[in-house]
DNA sequence: CCTTGACCTAAAGTTAGGTTTAGAAATTAT
DNA sequence: ATAATTTCTAAACCTAACTTTAGGTCAAGG
């Protein structure tokens, strides 16, 4: 079925469970590139579906699209990534999860007393020490906490 | 200090570590109810400091601003809120938080086998099961994930 | 009284991460 | 050969959660 040699766009959609639309996203991102056949239409190595995988973890860690590419520089441009590459990367992505797990854990452990503070400057509120703040997207809150007086 | 009574909505503002839009922005969703002084002026109760550390303890976990309405709600309205009031609606957050530790344990539990396996239908890959997904923010990926063939 | 800084509203702009639309060209199926 | 899918590009649109701007008003100090 393959005109040429590669998937097309369609195919790697259905087999990531991406939108066409989404993909073609990325690659203006930087994420992904694709070659062109002799139609002009866009064509991806297999290798591609597993980059793309890598993609879609990395975002559920809350990693932005500039750091994924950052991150997916890592791997060999000049060859096939071989399984042990894609291991070798995916090592900053287990740092960043143990990294958010644990603040998580100091923030369930702290709730009710960050509640009961209002998290005002206490040193053992978790809130303020937002490690890694996965939910801060464009300018968002400014998190200055200045002194801390009776609520 | 205070011409009325009241914290004004920049002493709010330092306080809290939220910018004053925000704090404005927040009242257009309903997330906090001031009144206002004879010039018009928004006016807080103290307990509001609580309300606002609150609303950015639940951002961290991934709510959205109805949901934390929605959560919010479930303060008494007739009265300043009690300590037992704010530990009793932190439950809600605690499950999602203790859900969300679960699902990353997992993920890291499984990242390399995620990595080899490309995500494709594997029972036991954790971005197969997106239990938790806080990062989806508008229609995001599909996720549909339809037949796995070998990569 | 006057000035300075905090505050007001409404509307427009911003960012990330996409989707939708429109119209045309390529591919695949019949 | 023709019809039905896919794919192409560019540009506009979308949502959440805010910020910025513009043009005024309020409050506090000297």
């Amino acid at each position: 079925m393959p005109a040429s040699e590669g998937l097309s766009i369609g195919a790697l959609a259905r087999r990531t469970g991406l939108a066409v639309s989404a993909i073609r996203y990325y690659e203006t991102q930087g994420l992904i590139a694709p070659w062109r056949n002799a139609g002009g239409q866009r064509r991806y190595q297999r290798a591609d579906l597993r980059r793309l995988s890598f993609v879609m973890i990395a975002q559920q860690l809350g990693l932005t699209l500039p750091e994924i590419r950052d991150v997916l520089a890592g791997l060999p441009g000049n060859r096939t990534p071989t399984r042990a590459d894609w291991t070798r990367i995916s090592t900053r992505l287990r740092d960043r999860l143990n990294q958010r797990i644990a603040t998580l854990e100091r923030l369930r452990d702290n709730l009710d007393g960050c509640i009961g503070c209002g998290c005002l400057s206490l040193p053992n509120c978790a809130l303020y020490n937002p490690a890694d703040r996965a939910a801060s997207k464009g300018p968002g809150p400014r998190l200055v906490l200045d002194e801390a007086e009776s609520l």
